[in-house]
DNA sequence: ATGGTGGTGTGACCA
């Protein structure tokens, strides 16, 4: 079973970005973020037409998650748990039944910039409780993936110029370290699983400005982590890099796994 | 030191 994420920079503009990725890659499942849709603008027919159900978690204007996938998907949930006054939609489950059944949690992690200040002190309320469901998730022991958009470079090496990160969120050690504790949880993080000896990149993001994808200053930001039931089913793992040079890209590059499932 | 590009939706915010 073949799943990817993909942050999409906005599904109703690119929707021929996503169908000629959709329709080359032939992911089972997929989880999008950053839709910056309600559900009811969601542009549903193109891609049903390719075989998907469609589960949307949109918003007005930003934010906004989704999974597609060929399978059925069942009980499905919308929202992080953890605080009930939270509006901004960024976190969406669901469990694809193939010959094993499969937890998917589809997640658009909060930026943060600028640091310090609110937005930084959300990021980081955020990932504690993604850190609770995510404990959740391992305690049912049933094969997980938690995969999307986590805007936290790991390490030195998941940046080209590290140092011009210093100041900012997605690099900050109060991100790093959240990120660790979810991953030592018992989470293996999939792309480091398959690279383990890459002292730079892979990178899955590439900004537009200032030539960045030109100059290959890239981060690694798209991360999927895999329970150790998942773990255990791991074939193989691609980043979609030649995504990043097409018509009208997205800034990120679609990451998906391989699992015997 | 700088939002230089791009989406949303027509202001100004978000990344």
């Amino acid at each position: 079973m073949k799943i990817a994420t993909f942050n999409i920079n906005g599904v109703r503009a690119r929707i021929e970005t996503l169908t000629g990725w959709l329709s080359e890659a032939q992911p089972d499942v997929v989880v999008l973020q950053e839709i910056k849709t309600q559900d009811e603008g969601f542009p549903r027919e193109s891609i049903a037409d390719l075989g998907y159900n469609i589960q949307t978690h949109g918003q007005k204007g930003f934010n906004g998650v989704a999974i597609l996938s060929k399978l059925p998907l069942e009980d499905v949930s919308r929202g992080l748990p953890g605080d009930d006054g939270d509006e901004q939609a960024r976190y969406i489950e669901a469990t694809v039944v193939g010959h094993r059944a499969l937890r998917i949690a589809g997640l658009y992690l909060p930026n943060g910039n600028p640091q310090p200040g609110p937005k930084f002190d959300y990021k980081l309320a955020w990932m504690e409780r993604l850190r609770a469901r995510a404990k959740a998730l391992l305690a049912t022991e049933m094969p997980a993936v938690m995969l999307g958009d986590y805007n936290v470079i790991p390490e030195p090496r998941d940046a080209a110029f590290p140092e011009k990160w210093v100041n900012d969120a997605l690099y900050q050690p109060e991100s790093r370290a959240a990120l660790r504790r979810i991953v030592f949880d018992g989470w293996a993080d999939a792309v480091r699983l398959r690279h383990p000896a890459s002292t730079r990149g892979p990178f899955t993001f590439w900004d537009y400005q200032a030539g960045a994808w030109q100059r290959d200053n890239g981060i690694r930001i798209d991360h999927v982590l895999l329970s150790p039931q998942a773990a255990d089913l791991l074939i193989d793992l691609g980043i979609d890099r030649d995504e990043r040079a097409k018509d009208k890209p997205s800034d990120h590059v679609p990451v998906w796994i391989d699992l015997d499932a």
